[in-house]
DNA sequence: CTGAAAGCGCTTACAG
DNA sequence: CTGAAAGCGCTTACAG
């Protein structure tokens, strides 16, 4: 192993005069620095990060701590912001463990940022003292507003208020709402009442207490004649949209032949894999990663104070696909 | 920051004894240890591994380099390399960059070993030289044996065979593969002959050029009748099994009720997605991971002389589930 | 059982 | 422009 050392005894110089050679540092003479950079290339040096590192603690890293068994929304957000980072000159480590393992993991690490997808299970009061102790700067996805780190939250409500106006638009009035979200069932409530929809048994489908007892229900929504069942469905995740489909198919409906459907959550890949395009509503993983890459690198010169730490809502994205139809299509 | 200096201190010891006491190194008095322990528990003392580094110890960390853009399975293999790697006292943090970036990367955060899932993409020369400059460890999935890192392979010629095997055991004796990879069709023509299925014209439906004229061979097959076309298809992949899927769907054919169908890769979490449990072939995740855990913890004094590096063959796992019929059915 | 000391390879004031 | 020295946080002989 080579070291500036072996290098300046080459050079018969000091060795602190090869490690300002080597960074860049004013002065050192041209004619000494060249020579210097030469045997260096000759010995093939390779610097020692562990002793930069020891001096020096900045690593230009980010640290993502997700919630594992997260599903494919939250492995195309990483894959995208890994992409914006490295674009943004940073590079990323992820783990997937519990949040105060990873936190001690990434402060080993020195990364000098770490970027959390918050979920009810990452707030255990282990996460909140391997959070304090680490003295970097924070991003909580998918959080309220924090006086103690940058968050940016998703508009829920937004989105399903979008769904239902797209539905509205195209006719439909009866319309179900699948899912346990308290912001989505009052995006949909809000929407439902500013437009004036049908109020009608199978509004909302989900009882908040036992999750196979639901789909029941929305198993006999899908049996009920034309006339009493709702022209079109919003959904509460793509997962959720999966088992619809099955009851779909149990119950011999077609999407969109004889019901509309709106899913949340966005994920192209999806296309590939289900039978029919579908329509959807959700924040985009490029917005999402690109809110989160302009905070942070809007912060090249340290942490900010307190009451600087910054708040993003994202906008979701309605995406028009093919299981969405017109209401006339259904009034024959 | 806290160091072993702080807790020396507060402890009214030696720092030395503090990383004696922290290593578990013998030669401290049982009390002394676990006083110190709790201080440093306390203090949330975190070790700076770029000293550790620096005198030359390892990190206990180990780097995975991932395609990007890589689907599911490999996701499923890395929370499960997580999980299996963590019990086993590793911290695991992953790349998707492009892999002369990544193994930059985990040099900089000092991780001891590399663990690469190898593709075609992963081999250009930046990333052999980047590699070249890693002291460390590195292992390296799907790839044939080599004298310079660990290998683990996948038997995908055996998982083929299997898949051929199953079916031929339920009579099944006019098969198609689908799928370009050499080692399956490998894999499937040997079987085919050693069983004396038949020999028909879509056999192999796959022209290796063009892969949307391939896909237009399959629907021209599933529009046969009944007496010429295969009573039963191996697909290549998830994704194939989805494409093939749709093309069932527009064809009206049934599956399994019309034509039985085993597909490689095995994905636990489909079964949620697809209408029918699929039977697969494929290495487990679980497998994989624990191979290259086994071969890593198998080295903790240091790495292997060269001749040492483990060649590991991981053997793939038939899942039977409702996707294959018994030829009898197909025989009315 | 405990601690003083050397040293890993580097950067960075500081003095010449 | 150049170099001697201190020190980053830790481990590891070595001496008590």
């Amino acid at each position: 192993m080579v070291t500036i050392k072996d290098i300046a005894q080459m050079a018969g110089v000091s060795f602190t005069t090869v490690s300002k050679a080597l960074n860049g540092e004013p002065g050192v003479r041209a004619e000494t620095r060249s020579k210097i950079i030469a045997i260096a290339n000759k010995l093939n040096y390779v610097p020692n990060l562990a002793a930069r590192r020891l001096v020096d603690r900045k690593s230009d890293s980010i640290g993502l701590i997700w919630p594992s068994k997260s599903g494919l929304f939250l492995y195309q957000l990483f894959e995208q912001f890994q992409i914006q980072a490295e674009q943004a000159g940073y590079s990323v480590i992820v783990s997937l463990g519990n949040p105060a393992a990873a936190v001690r993991t990434f402060m080993k690490h020195f990364v000098d940022t770490i970027v959390v997808w918050s979920t009810t299970e990452n707030s255990p009061p282990e996460f909140i003292q391997a959070r304090e102790s680490f003295q970097g700067t924070m991003l909580m996805f998918n959080s309220a507003p924090s006086p103690y780190y940058h968050t940016i939250s998703i508009d829920r409500q937004e989105a399903i208020q979008q769904a239902v106006d797209h539905l509205a638009m195209l006719g439909h009035r009866r319309i179900s709402f699948i899912g346990y979200n308290t912001d989505k069932i009052t995006g949909f409530d809000q929407s439902a009442r500013l437009l004036q929809l049908e109020d009608h048994p199978d509004r909302l489908l989900f009882t908040p207490k036992n999750s196979s007892e639901s789909w029941n229900r929305v198993a006999d929504m899908l049996r009920k004649p034309k006339s009493q069942r709702p022209t079109a469905l919003i959904v509460d995740s793509y997962i959720a949209m999966f088992k619809l489909l099955k009851l779909c198919k149990i119950g011999n409906m077609r999407i969109p032949e004889d019901i509309s459907l709106v899913a949340y959550d966005d994920i192209p890949e999806l296309e590939e894999i289900t039978d029919i395009a579908v329509t959807t509503v959700g924040p985009a993983v490029e917005h999402l990663a690109s809110a989160a890459l302009d905070i942070l690198s809007g912060l090249q010169n340290g942490p900010p104070a307190e009451e600087e730490y910054r708040h993003v809502k994202v906008a979701p994205q309605l995406v028009v696909r093919g299981t969405t139809r017109p209401i006339s299509d259904y009034m024959m």
